[in-house]
DNA sequence: ATTGACCTATTGGCTAGGCCACTGAACCAC
DNA sequence: GTGGTTCAGTGGCCTAGCCAATAGGTCAAT
């Protein structure tokens, strides 16, 4: 039925080039005109090809210079790396901390009445599963989900994802200790709180505050 | 300094059409022969954005049948996901400050006299250079990197490394400006003092102003 | 009247070839 | 050295054209 566009399968074999030469980012692809021929298509089609991938950020494509990697999808790499590492927990707690606060500063600035409204969602789902006996598991990550769009940086959003699992992992494990649901709801109100009154600042340390007393949990729970 | 590409006008005044015209899911665009001569440009070009929108989702392209738009609650944000990539500058500056602070912070707590005396060859390295006119670009990394080191985490280390390309960059830009050199080195004086002084707040402080500055010359230097 | 095969206009897919604009580096004059 | 100038390489965009897929009509067979 739906026969595959050439620019796809041209962006997917230069994708394959990239991977399998070894290239790093800043490293310039291969003239139009040269992919082209080498791949038996015409130059139009290498554009698309390129716009595709412009698109999705692995390139960016610069008048009369060249064809510049950005992303070497080695980004999985990392997320193993650490998770091979025995002791990893306080070096999450210290990326999270320094993307965290960042995002959290961000997200005062630039918060719309729609994050807003996103925030709130989060912080009322919340609410009622506290409430209701449970541990706001998922509350919390649409929290950190929505105050990481208010912020609206794809770098810092890309790497929260990157570390978003190893995350998952404390954040269960610090909302299992008893009465700690209940005080994360309140770290998460005081965060709203200033993100809502666009102050970066006490934003920045309310969410510096909140990673810091998860920290604390998790390296309780680390001892064993 | 950046010119648009015309593919991504194009995609944004189709996006704006899709939104004025009250197009819903399913309907057809208009054919890409007449979108060419309606908006002035070849069909070459309305391929290239008509590849552009499907990479984000807007729309799904039919041989011979015509281009069918798929959503529509999104479309205000195509465009910003289009020209992302155009002005990512500042956000290598989030990016940046978000991590080195941290890193700065870490520094100065976990430090050893061979971390200290590393940052203080890089110093030496930076001043030998910007005092011979130079811009110390190579000190500059390697006090980075140093200072990266000495905070002893492989993620926030690993994650740096990601975005090194993109710093690259800019620092080779702001150091470009008269001047940057000499206010450059101060600061990273400022920084190293700090971590030596085992105080991370202040640490934090530094780097945080230092990659400020440097994101002024960038920004300025971004526009046109 | 319904079905099925077959045209045909319309539309996207892709190519070829060409000119223009931008970048960077080598070169030259001062 | 410093500051223009030139030039080769590269992407940006265009024109022109043919090929391929789709939709919708026509028309014969049932």
């Amino acid at each position: 039925m739906q026969r595959p566009r050439l620019y796809e399968q041209v962006a997917g074999q230069i994708t394959e080039w990239i991977a399998s030469n070894d290239i790093r980012s800043g490293d310039r692809l291969p003239p139009e005109r040269e992919l082209a021929t080498q791949l038996g298509v015409s130059r139009a089609t290498i554009s698309q090809a390129l716009v595709a991938l412009e698109v999705v950020g692995a390139v960016v494509v610069r008048h009369g210079d060249g064809a510049i990697v950005t992303d070497v999808a080695g980004t999985p790499r990392i997320v193993e790396a650490i998770r091979a590492h025995a002791n990893r927990l306080p070096e999450i707690i210290d990326a999270r901390d320094a993307l965290e606060s960042k995002i959290a500063a961000l997200a005062a600035q630039r918060r719309t009445d729609e994050h807003l409204a996103r925030i709130d969602a989060a912080l009322d789902a919340m609410e009622a599963d506290v409430l209701a006996g449970g541990r706001g598991v998922e509350g919390d990550e649409l929290f950190h989900a929505a105050v990481t769009a208010a912020a609206a940086s794809d770098l810092l959003s890309k790497m929260m994802q990157e570390i978003s699992e190893l995350v998952l992992e404390t954040r269960i494990e610090s909302l299992g200790q008893p009465g700690r649901p209940r005080e994360s709801l309140a770290d998460h109100r005081r965060i709203a709180d200033a993100i809502r009154a666009a102050d970066p600042a006490a934003a920045a340390r309310a969410m510096h505050d909140h990673v810091m007393r998860v920290s604390d949990v998790a390296i309780l729970h680390d001892d064993e």
